[in-house]
DNA sequence: TCATCTTATGACACCGATGTCATGACACCG
DNA sequence: CGGTGTCATGACATCGGTGTCATAAGATGA
């Protein structure tokens, strides 16, 4: 690979000329310009950025760091992975700000994670990035002094800045919306005990406090049963009792989609057919199953992508010591996705 | 950040000496070791990798590239993304070898492979990897001269190494489990035209043959129409014509995992029931389709992990110059994961 | 016409590590 | 006791760029 040495004597002049002609930060007589271009076209001339960051100390890269973690256990579960989107939204900004990233993934082992901080400190990241696979309180060694840090779908206790969705508002807002096409009796099958549930429940309340509608602990639920033999029996079960209620639900409300798909089957099982005899929704707008499931499946958008977005923007904004008057927790807010598994009650 | 010149002065000895220590490639007075490892301690030393990579010409980077570039078209359509699998799978493999992965995505447009592919260069990333969406062929920018590159889901005309699912392989031993099974009417509804569907039917013809049963080109039917709004109807006519058959099919191939949760939709809706009415096998294992799908679904897995692993392995055979004897094009294979969507025919 | 300024360029040091070679202190051997 | 070998360490150059300063040529102005 040539450097600037070897295109410095191709072009008959000196280093410090052709850098100048490659940064363009003096002026250069067009002549002497040309003839650098040429022998840097000539010997395919890469420039290389070992040496550059080494010199400007500024490395042009970002670290991000991904994985099944949390304080509690070390299963790696296979994950729907759409907080990949979390990823891309990411890139999208960096990329746009000529930042390059540097992925790595734990693999659900959250012992790697010093290791893999340390890989990225020795290539002088700029910033680094931690991605959760769902929301969760978390917490991380300590890094050196000015190392900028953002974290995203997690949050820790030590201030660290962090993008996180909306769950309350999002539950709330997809809960509205049920209620602005008729529903009163609205069920939830909600996920096991998380943050997430546990704000979803807050804006599923809020939102029919606000409406006027009572709350009835009854027609909340945990539906989520690990995916074990039994779940669609169990899940059932639940349903039924709901159903024999005086005033049964008109529309359950699913703790994710991959449940709503799983409740399809359940319901049709039973005759049941969605929407006409129950409407169903979900959460995530995880777009393979909710756009491809049939009928297709109203949700509420958990907005993994523009989490990425707000995540690189921040966090270059925090390399560039530009002044922010961002919270430290970030809400990101989703859209409700209105499809055919809905419909309205007069 | 400190520095070895700093744990140099910190330890009282020279920085030649510190390098020493932390590669352990002279020996060291026990005494002097333990001054320096404590000064590094101390001052929170870590090691640049730009200073190190600069004087060992070796960057302990490779560069992986993603997004869906055909020849032909520029959309980036919103796909499942089990491709992060292939990237896992690399990512594993080069954590082992202390290789730092770093990843740029096109979103979707090829123009900027290029760009990509120098930002790598500049970073003088010891391989390429170049990861496309779907099997297909493609045609990328020349590389500079002992640049390596593998590719994987598809494959060029320049012989570059290549690692691809095997699709014949595959849709052959799922539809030989089939007939294991009992079924001897076997209905195909595949994908559009492109590479994997064109490999899938001569592996389902195949199988047929090898059990000596006739090919019936009635039975082999494209049923991806593109997720249109009379998707569902298009599909039913064809299974409705399938039935009217005096010898219709007892199950259902589908030309993936997402078109047999839509098929599951399409059925149930129509009244029957899988598996008792018909039987339904996927293609993929995209396991939060085909695992959360009521019943399971019985499908071919797309060895993305494999194949991911397969490529990291394949490169850094190469980078390290090791004789290997394998094809230029890597076929991968993967298992049938056999679930209750498939019951046995006496 | 000479001092001053601008333009275009080069010489040289430096970023942080490591390879090469030199050197001083011992131990060992004949 | 002198020659040889090993051990432990340091001096110095080098990798590929860029920042600083110097300098020569030409333009400008008093």
């Amino acid at each position: 690979m040539p450097t600037i040495y070897d295109i410095a004597k191709a072009a008959q002049v000196s280093p410090k000329t052709v850098s100048r002609v490659i940064n363009s930060d003096a002026p250069v007589r067009l002549e002497t310009r040309q003839q650098v271009e040429q022998a840097m076209n000539e010997l395919g001339y890469v420039p290389s950025k070992a040496a550059r960051s080494m010199r400007s100390n500024r490395s042009g890269i970002v670290g991000l760091i991904t994985g099944a973690v949390s304080q509690s256990s070390e299963i790696s579960e296979p994950h729907g992975l759409p907080d990949l989107f979390i990823v891309q939204g990411i890139q999208r900004v960096l990329a746009d700000e000529e930042i390059t990233l540097m992925i790595a993934d734990t693999g659900g082992l959250a012992k790697r994670i010093p290791t893999l901080i340390n890989t990225f400190l020795q290539y002088r990241v700029e910033g680094l990035i931690y991605v959760a696979d769902r929301h969760q309180r978390i917490s991380l060694p300590p890094l050196p002094q000015g190392q900028q840090m953002i974290l995203v779908n997690c949050f820790d206790d030590q201030g660290t800045p962090a993008i996180v969705p909306d769950d309350q508002k999002g539950q709330h807002d997809l809960v509205l919306s049920l209620i602005k096409e008729g529903h009163r009796r609205i069920a939830y099958l909600c996920l096991h005990e998380c943050i997430a549930t546990e704000l979803r429940i807050a804006g599923y309340r809020k939102a029919l406090d606000a409406a006027g509608l009572p709350f009835d602990l009854g027609l909340v639920q945990c539906g989520d049963f690990e995916r074990c033999e039994e779940e669609p029996q169990l899940q059932w079960q639940i349903i039924q009792s709901w159903l024999a209620l005086p005033d049964p639900p008109t529309v359950i409300c699913c703790g994710n989609d991959e449940m709503a798909m799983r409740i399809y089957g359940v319901l049709r099982t039973q005759g049941m057919a969605v929407p006409e005899a129950i409407s169903i929704a979900g959460y995530d707008n995880h777009r393979s199953i909710a756009e491809t499931l049939y009928p297709a499946l109203t949700t509420m958008e958990l907005p993994y992508e523009s989490m990425g977005v707000a995540a690189a923007q921040r966090l270059i904004q925090l390399i560039r010591n530009e002044p922010n008057e961002t919270p430290t927790l970030q809400r990101i807010r989703g859209d409700v996705f209105w499809r055919s598994s809905v419909i309205a009650r007069p």
